[in-house]
DNA sequence: CCTAAAACTAAACGATTGTTTAGAAATAAT
DNA sequence: ATTATTTCTAAACAATCGTTTAGTTTTAGG
C-alpha cells in the first residue's frame, strides 16, 4: 500500500562512489550528488540518512569494486612476485585518463584530519589492516622469515602501496614504473 | 602621512602556514585564519588580496623552513645515504605529536583536483622538480651510472618522498622505520 | 593644528554548504 | 473506489564560506 521507487540504491551508490573517488569527500557537495545519483536530496537523505552515510557505503561499494584484485592477491602462490603483479593491476584500475584516480581509501586517509568522523576512521583502518594481513601471509610463504622480518616487510610494501595510491594521480606510468621495479628489487 | 602596521606580514604567514600545514587549505577557514594570524580580514585582504594569497605566501615559507634540511641534503658528499638521511630528518621536520603533519607541499598535492589554482599547481611543481635534481645529481656522484638509470632512481627516490610525507601522517615511527630501510637496502 | 592617507573594526554581502519540510503524486490493500 | 502509506518535487532552512564595504581610529606631513 506505497509507492515504489523509481531506483535502485546498489546502483545510485555507485554512481555516488566514483563521484567521491574523483573529487573526494569535501570536493563532493550534496548538489553534485543529486545530480550523479539521478535522485533528489530527500531520497538521498530517505535512503542513506546523510552525506556521510552515502560516503560509507560508496567505500563499501569501493571495497567489492576493488576485491575482485585482491581476491587474486589472496590467493597467488608467487609469493611477493605477486604481490608486486597486484601494484601494476592496481594502477590499472584507478587509471582514468592520462593520470589515475587513486584509491579511495587512501585518498580519504590523505584527507581526513584526526577528528573525522569515526565510522570514516574505522572503515579505513579496517581495510588497511586486512591489506597488511595478506601482504605478511603472502611474504611467510616461503618459510624462510622470522616474524619480525615478516612484519617488517609487510610494513614496507603497505606503505608503499599507499605510496603508490596517491602517486597515481600525478606521476607518469614510466615514473611509476621506476618505482615499483625498484620497489620490488631484491625482494 | 598614515597609520602604521600593527603586525609584520612575514610572522603572521608563518603562523598561516601552520594552521594550512595542519588542516589543509579547504580546512582553513577565514575565520580560522583571522584567529590564528591575530588580524582581522580586512588586514589579510589588504595584505595577501586573497585567501590563496595568504597560501602562496604560506607555501613560500614553508620552503624557506624545509630549506634548512634541503640545504644539507645539496651539500652532502655521502651519495644515497645523504638522501637516507634527509628521509630521517625529513620525519622529524614534520613531526607533532604522535604522528607527523606530512608535508605542506605533498599535503596540498593530494588534496587539489587537475582543475586547481595554476598559481598552486605552478610552486608544487617547481618544488617536487628541484627535488628530483638535487636527488639525481647525488645518485650521478659516484659516476658509475647511464642517465637513464639515474633519471630511474631519482624517479623512485621522489615517489618514495612523496609517500614518506603522507605516512608520516597515519604510520608509527617503528613502521616508517621499516619503510626506509628497505627503501634504501641494495640501493 | 589641520588634513589626508592608511589601518583598523565590524557588519553585511551573495553564494553555497548539508539538512529539513510542506505538499503533490503514486501505489497497494481494503 | 477509497484509504493509508510511501516516494517524489521543490522550496526553504540555518550555518558557513570567501569577499567587500562603510565608517572610525590612528598617524605623519604641511
Amino acid at each position: 500500500m506505497a509507492r515504489k521507487k523509481a531506483y535502485r540504491e546498489d546502483l545510485v551508490i555507485e554512481k555516488a562512489m566514483n563521484l567521491f573517488w574523483r573529487n573526494g569527500y569535501e570536493g563532493t557537495s550534496m548538489q553534485m550528488l543529486e545530480k550523479e545519483m539521478g535522485i533528489n536530496k530527500f531520497s538521498i537523505y530517505s535512503s542513506f540518512g546523510s552525506k556521510n552515510g552515502v560516503f560509507l557505503e560508496s567505500i563499501a561499494c569501493y571495497k567489492k569494486k576493488l576485491y575482485t584484485l585482491v581476491n587474486e592477491l589472496k590467493v597467488t602462490q608467487k609469493g611477493v612476485a605477486g604481490i608486486k603483479e597486484y601494484f601494476y593491476n592496481f594502477i590499472a584500475f584507478t587509471r582514468e585518463t592520462e593520470y589515475g584516480k587513486g584509491c579511495l581509501v587512501t585518498n580519504t586517509a590523505n584527507e581526513i584530519g584526526p577528528d573525522a568522523d569515526q565510522g570514516i576512521k574505522d572503515a579505513l583502518a579496517s581495510f588497511t589492516g586486512e591489506i597488511k594481513n595478506i601482504f605478511a601471509s603472502i611474504i611467510a610463504q616461503d618459510g624462510t622469515k622470522t616474524p619480525q622480518e615478516i612484519a617488517a616487510q609487510a610494513d614496507y610494501l603497505l606503505i608503499a602501496m599507499f605510496g603508490l595510491s596517491s602517486a597515481t594521480r600525478m606521476f607518469t606510468q614510466e615514473q611509476l614504473s621506476h618505482y615499483i621495479e625498484n620497489i620490488f628489487k631484491n625482494q
